[in-house]
DNA sequence: GCGCTAACTGTTACCGATAACATTGACAAA
DNA sequence: TTTGTCAATGTTATCGGTAACAGTTAGCGC
């Protein structure tokens, strides 16, 4: 490999031109005080006639921090194919921007003993997004290392373990209540639920919601109706005859995330059975394809950009606020009515 | 903001336990000769008991390089939410993993004069993987400087410059081929096109495929079968009601983009037409959404997620071989058939 | 036993920034 | 004039590594 010679402009060279210190160049460069309004507009041209560009690199290592924000993400190959977290990914990417930090992705291999806080040291992130954790494993020792170590982080979604963290979600209950207010509003009685992946944050969060409030809208209560998938369109596809087989059809089925929804729609349309007209369909999380679906899919959309967003945010100010308490926003979701009920 | 005293394990913290100078730990850290084994051994055990993690930026300062992979975007505030960059995206997250190397996004705002040069010398980037330049602007000193300065790169999807460069794009003619053969084979003759961004790399290509294939295919010659979109949904909304005005309709329509031939499907299925009955349409790309629209859309295959892997692999191989001739990756496309022909 | 070489280990400078501390100089007060 | 103060600037150590080179030791031949 070649070595090259001619290295860029640093502030030494700034400072050789200006006749002045590096450190003086440093302090312009930082808008810093005690720098007299002349020299420090002389300085700040020569940097600029000479293309000047911080290493960020260097800064980094001498203030141990790294103007990035770090996304860690469980090893998955089609983590990113997911539009799911995609769309919260774009949000991030926004805040990104707002704050003017760089965006850097990392896999987590948990298997090979891999931990958020070996990553943030590594390559020394100091405000980190953990996105959907794997409750299997106890990361509580993993989170102490985070906070005793001046590391800003923030949970996407909401963090199941005891401590009091940063972190982003849905209202889940909200959103159950929107979708069965709405079928309940159309003359739904009898309405099929297909449950998303008991060991994630949402799923037993919208099970719950669905046991109380199709109580409350007096829907039938029958434990057949309740179907247990893993938010996977695979799972969808897999649940829904068991739904569709039972002696007293459902007039509507709720599926907890939009995959299943669209799952299942395909298995009642290779029934011959029509949607809306034999069996209404009601999707949650309004990701890209619930628009694309035929009929389009009708869903409780989750902000995903905005919650994207709004966990850095958090980050940034448990950065910036020592005394910010940690805490959990619940975002509010929004009914999205399209053809399917 | 608090300062944390308690740093990290360093290689000093090791060579001090080892009793051997921090320079010894270093060879061992990479591996290098002029180290017993009896010691490395020794210091390898130590460094694993005390949880030593390499420090990547003090490594990138001194190296100039960091280990990362830098994709670089132009500035668009969808950029994550567009299915076709993702599954991009996915191809290079996984060259990443195969490299052990982390990936870094930015977005370039050229209206700002950002360069691609600039970001890699901001965050020693010297792995960079270009995404859908801008080809209104001339970006060609930005390539020279990148070169002058041993940044290795690849541009995804093809470089229009007549720098020899490396990058990775679509069999465009083989992929126009497939779907007119495809559509030849069921009897069409009379096949409109809908043409994609003119001011793109894939768009002229497909178009000039078209052109040439169609006649060769037998197809009819008529300036009027020919629609001028721009790749999106909106586009192929926009117009498809041209084509179906025409006093002799064409009985299939081959879109350049996935998105436009969704597009074009709604309009064709809201004026109460029947896919493929009265009208076949025929996509380009595969995107996630061509599964999941009614009927499902017979489409070209890009392998973009080996696309985006390829698009890495070349530039590793630049940077191993100096004698690496920088080169245009065209990977072969394949037909996807579903119901929509 | 001596010198030479190979094999290993230690010293030191350096990457490009920041920051603590030292120094300079101007000006006001004593 | 002397002293004190403070703003402006310079000096130097430092971050955690890498690498050139210097130094040490062991083993070998003569």
């Amino acid at each position: 490999m070649k070595r090259f010679e001619k290295s860029s402009i640093t502030i030494k060279d700034i400072a050789k031109k200006a006749g002045v210190a590096h450190s003086t160049v440093s302090l312009v460069m930082n808008d810093r005080e005690h720098v007299s309004p002349k020299l420090r507009e002389k300085i700040l041209k020569i940097a600029n006639d000479m293309g000047y560009m911080p290493n960020m690199v260097a800064r980094s290592l001498i203030s141990k921090k790294s103007s990035t924000v770090g996304v860690v993400f469980p090893e998955n190959p089609h983590f990113f194919t997911i539009t799911y977290f995609l769309m919260i990914i774009e949000g991030i990417q926004n805040a990104c921007k707002k704050y003017n930090r760089a965006l850097m992705f990392f896999s987590l291999d948990q298997t090979k003993g891999e931990s958020y806080y070996q990553i943030s040291r590594k390559w020394l992130i100091d405000l980190m997004i953990i996105m959907n954790v794997d409750y299997t494993r106890d990361i509580s020792k993993d989170i102490q290392d985070l906070r005793d170590n001046g590391i800003y982080f923030s949970f996407l979604t909401k963090y199941l373990g005891k401590e009091k963290v940063n972190s982003v979600c849905v209202d889940n209950y909200e959103g159950v209540r929107l979708a069965l207010e709405y079928l309940a509003s159309q003359g739904h009685k009898r309405v099929g639920f297909i449950a998303g992946n008991p060991n994630s944050a949402d799923g037993p969060e919208r099970f719950q919601a669905y046991r109380s409030l199709s109580k409350k809208f007096g829907f039938d209560q029958d434990e057949e109706l309740i179907a247990q998938g893993d938010f996977t369109f695979e799972s969808g596809e897999r649940e829904m005859p068991k739904l569709l087989g039972l002696k007293k059809r459902p007039t509507a089925v709720f599926a907890a995330s939009d995959y299943m929804a669209i799952g299942a729609m395909r298995v009642i349309k290779e029934q011959g059975l029509s949607i809306p007209k034999d069996i209404s369909v009601m999707g949650f999380d309004n990701t890209l394809e619930a628009a694309y679906v035929e009929p389009g899919l009708t869903t409780v959309r989750q902000p995903l950009q905005e919650m994207g967003e709004k966990a850095v945010d958090l980050a940034i100010r448990s950065m910036n606020d020592e005394n910010f308490e940690p805490q959990t926003l619940a975002i509010k979701p929004e009914l999205i009515k399209r053809q399917s009920c």
